[in-house]
DNA sequence: AAATAAAAGTCAAAGAAGGTCAAATTATTT
DNA sequence: AAATAATTTGACCTTCTTTGACTTTTATTT
């Protein structure tokens, strides 16, 4: 049941949102102790879901009085976002990585819920039946047309 | 003989009726043990009677603290709309036949504006390469996919 | 300045799910 | 009875999470 991961997540989150400047400073080795997991648990909870694409910053220090500080971006630091966008899609696009990117929208509050599983329902597999070679290629124009539809 | 495909359909239903918001949330291999069968059964299940055209819709995670939600569509007032897509769009659609039906949604106020670029932007024929008799096929799954999505 | 302690980082292996596909079997139609 | 369709099974695959041993960086003591 309940991943430890997710957990961890939704903690963060809400720490943010209490905060003022949707930042805040955590110690990895306290927060580990807190939920009793591995430290580096933290880290691949921060990798997994607070990464740029997620619309996170994450900067941190080493030694004596260390910390890690995540900063949720707002939409002015949006922009360049979709070109990134594009060039992570590129020539070509597996189901998994564009539903990430989706959620990754969404969670950015760039397009909602709704639009996100219309999104999602485009690029499924069973939409896109072709020989396998292209169908990621398929799946990538898709994915882009309704990204400039949106963001374009 | 009871199938067990039609049992396991049976219990799926039973523990949707009994739930809140027509969703539940299953674990793959309890089930195949519960069942006593193999855990891809559950899978060939799901396809065969919990897909879109019979008003399901799925979700799934892996990995550790994996699981699959079923979610029962809701198509109340929709209700018509919904059989009439099925039946017009069927096994191909053109992309000016599938814009008019986007426009004609969006005009009932079923989709918003922007939900309606979107799907324009899905089934643009500039997105789905592909040999030219299998093209409004394709278009015609993409289509269904995310209006099933919409009507859930 | 060197040694020590106190952080955080990395990476790979193990574990925990669910997914796919095709062969074998069983039911249903013709 | 033969042909076709639906179901069952199992071997193998992919994804995601957890854990832990080892590394690197920085601050504090000696």
């Amino acid at each position: 049941m309940a991943r430890i991961s997710d957990v961890i997540e939704v903690f963060l989150k809400e720490l943010i949102s209490d905060s003022k400047n949707r930042t805040i400073e955590i110690q990895r080795n306290e927060l580990a102790k807190y939920f009793d997991c591995s430290p580096s648990q933290i880290n691949y909870v921060l990798t997994t879901r607070f990464d740029y694409v997620h619309g996170y910053y994450i900067e941190s220090q080493r030694g004596g009085g260390g910390y890690i500080k995540i900063k949720k971006l707002t939409m002015d630091h949006r922009d360049g976002i979709y070109a990134i966008l594009l060039k992570e899609i590129a020539n070509g696009i597996t189901k998994m990585k564009g539903n990430k990117l989706i959620v990754s929208l969404q969670e950015r509050g760039v397009i909602s819920e709704r639009e996100a599983k219309i999104m999602k329902a485009a690029i499924d597999d069973t939409a896109i039946i072709s020989p396998l070679n292209i169908k990621d290629e398929i799946r990538a124009n898709i994915l882009k047309n309704m990204l400039a539809a949106v963001l374009g």
